[in-house]
DNA sequence: CACTTAGTGATACAAATGCT
DNA sequence: AGCATTTGTATCACTAAGTG
C-alpha cells in the first residue's frame, strides 16, 4: 500500500501563544494537552480555562482557528492522543503542547485519526525523545510520520469498519462503569447514607472489628528482590479497588516473614501514604490467589472479624466518598505528604449494619463482580478485535 | 523547540516509638 | 537493653505546565 508522510497531506503547525495571565474563567474554551486527553477518553470535558471572545476573534482573523476535520494531537507528556475537530467547535488551544493538523488535501480525517491508534504509528510518535527532559512529538517529527494511505473511498470504508469496532469497545467500557455504579447504589439502598445513618445502625471503631492488629507490610530494601521470591503487593498495585490477577514483584523472605505478612481474600489493604489528601487511605480488595501473597510496608492490612464485619462491606464503606469524608479523612495527617497511620486507622468509626444484611450485600456484589470479570474479558477481546482490524486495514487486507 | 519548574506518586531510609 | 515496628520525610521517577 502506498505510504505517505503526514506533512504531504496536512499543514502541520501549532497555535499562537496564550499566556497564563490571559486565561479567563469564561469566554472561549482553551484546551491544553490534558483537555484533549480527557475528551478522547470521555468524549467531553468540563473546561475550566477560557480566553476572551476578543482574543479569539483577533487570532481567528489573523491566524485562523481549527476547522472541521482538522486534527489536534497531544505532543507533550502523553503523546499522540487525537481529537478531530467537529463542525461548530469553538475553542483555542495551547501552543507547543498540542499540534495542529490543518487539512489541505482530500483525505478522510477519521482514517488518519485511527492511524494514531496503530502500533506502527505510535512507535514513530514515541521514538527518539530528542534528548529533551520530557518526551515530545514535535512538529518536525509529525511532518515526517508515515502512514499508509489507500484511495479516499477505501479510507472511508476502513474508518466505518473501525468505527463499529470502536463503538463495541466503548460500550463494554461503559458497561464496566455501570456495574461499579450499580454496586455503589445498592450499598446506599441497603444501608442508607453512611453519614446521616437513617437506619440508625450502631457505630464501632475499626480496632474493635478486627481479628488481628493492623500492621504495616514487609519492608524490603531492593537488593532482596528476586525472581525466586514470594509475590509482594506494592502501593501501586493496590491503589485501585481490587488487585488485578497477574504478576507482582517478587521478594526473598523467610517462611516466618511470609506467614506474618501473608494476605488473602478475607483482608483489605489500605494505602498508608498519599500526597493527595483525598487519596489517602484508599482501600483495596484482595481476590483469591493460588500463590502466597505478601504486602509491602506502605500498605496496612485489615482483617475484619467476619462474625460482625465482612471484607466487602468494609471495602465499600471505606471507598464511599461520604463515609470517607465523615469518618476517614479526619484521621489523615496533613503534612507535606498526607497519610494515615495505624492509630488513625484503628480509630476510624464504621457504621455497622447487622451481619446478615452485610452478607446479603456480599451475595449481590459477588454476582456483580462476576459479571465484571466477564465484561473485562470481553473488553480485552474487543481491544484485540480492534487492533486486529487495524493491522489488516493497514496491510490492505481489510478492504479491496 | 526544548528548557525550567512544578505536582504527584512510590519507594527508601533513618529516627522515634514500643515491646519483651 | 536490645530488638522489631512504625512513622515522617527525603529522594527518585515520571508527567505536565509554562516560558524564553
Amino acid at each position: 500500500m502506498k505510504s505517505v508522510e503526514l506533512g504531504e497531506i496536512f499543514d502541520i503547525t501549532s497555535s499562537k501563544r496564550v499566556f497564563q495571565s490571559e486565561w479567563k474563567d469564561k469566554g472561549i474554551p482553551f484546551f491544553r494537552a490534558r483537555e484533549i486527553v480527557k475528551i478522547s477518553k470521555y468524549g467531553f470535558v468540563d473546561n475550566e480555562l477560557f480566553i476572551s471572545e476578543e482574543m479569539y476573534e483577533d487570532y481567528k482573523s489573523k491566524y485562523g482557528v481549527p476547522k472541521e476535520d482538522d486534527i489536534l494531537i497531544t505532543g507533550v507528556g502523553t503523546l499522540g492522543i487525537t481529537y478531530k475537530v467537529k463542525k461548530g467547535d469553538k475553542f483555542y488551544f495551547k501552543d507547543g503542547n498540542i499540534i495542529w493538523f490543518k487539512k489541505k488535501s482530500d483525505v478522510d480525517s477519521k482514517f488518519v485519526q485511527y492511524c494514531f491508534q496503530s502500533q506502527e504509528v505510535l512507535r514513530q510518535v514515541q521514538s527518539g525523545a530528542n534528548g529533551a527532559t520530557v518526551g515530545t512529538f514535535t512538529i518536525e517529527k509529525a511532518k515526517k510520520t508515515k502512514i499508509p494511505l489507500p484511495p479516499l473511498a477505501t479510507q472511508k470504508k476502513i474508518a466505518a469498519i473501525l468505527d463499529a469496532a470502536d463503538a463495541h469497545r466503548q460500550k463494554t467500557k461503559q458497561l464496566l462503569a455501570k456495574y461499579d455504579e450499580l454496586a455503589q447504589s445498592i450499598f446506599l439502598d441497603m444501608f442508607g447514607d453512611p453519614v446521616t445513618n437513617p437506619k440508625g445502625w450502631k457505630k464501632r471503631t475499626l480496632d474493635k472489628l478486627l481479628t488481628r492488629k493492623t500492621q504495616n507490610g514487609h519492608y524490603a530494601p531492593k537488593d532482596v528482590y528476586s525472581e525466586e521470591g514470594v509475590q509482594m503487593v506494592h502501593m501501586s498495585d493496590a491503589f485501585y479497588q481490587i488487585l488485578e490477577p497477574g504478576e507482582f514483584k517478587r521478594v526473598l523472605v523467610s517462611d516466618g516473614l511470609r506467614k506474618k505478612y501473608e494476605i488473602n481474600d478475607s483482608d483489605i489493604l489500605v494505602a498508608r501514604r498519599s500526597l493527595n489528601y483525598e487519596g489517602a487511605a484508599k482501600p483495596c480488595m484482595v481476590p483469591k490467589y493460588s500463590e502466597p501473597l505478601i504486602y509491602e510496608s506502605s500498605l496496612i492490612r485489615l482483617t475484619p472479624d467476619q462474625k460482625v464485619l465482612t471484607p466487602i462491606y468494609l471495602f465499600y464503606f471505606l471507598n464511599n466518598d461520604r463515609a470517607r469524608g465523615a469518618y476517614v479523612l479526619k484521621h489523615v495527617t496533613k503534612s507535606t505528604i498526607s497519610g494515615i497511620n495505624n492509630k488513625g486507622l484503628n480509630a476510624v468509626e464504621i457504621v455497622l449494619p447487622p451481619i446478615e444484611l452485610q452478607k446479603q450485600f456480599l451475595n449481590i456484589v459477588k454476582v456483580i463482580e462476576m459479571e465484571k470479570v466477564i465484561a473485562k474479558q470481553s473488553l480485552e477481546k474487543a481491544e484485540e478485535l480492534f487492533q486486529g482490524l487495524l493491522q489488516k486495514a493497514f496491510k490492505g487486507e481489510l478492504v479491496e
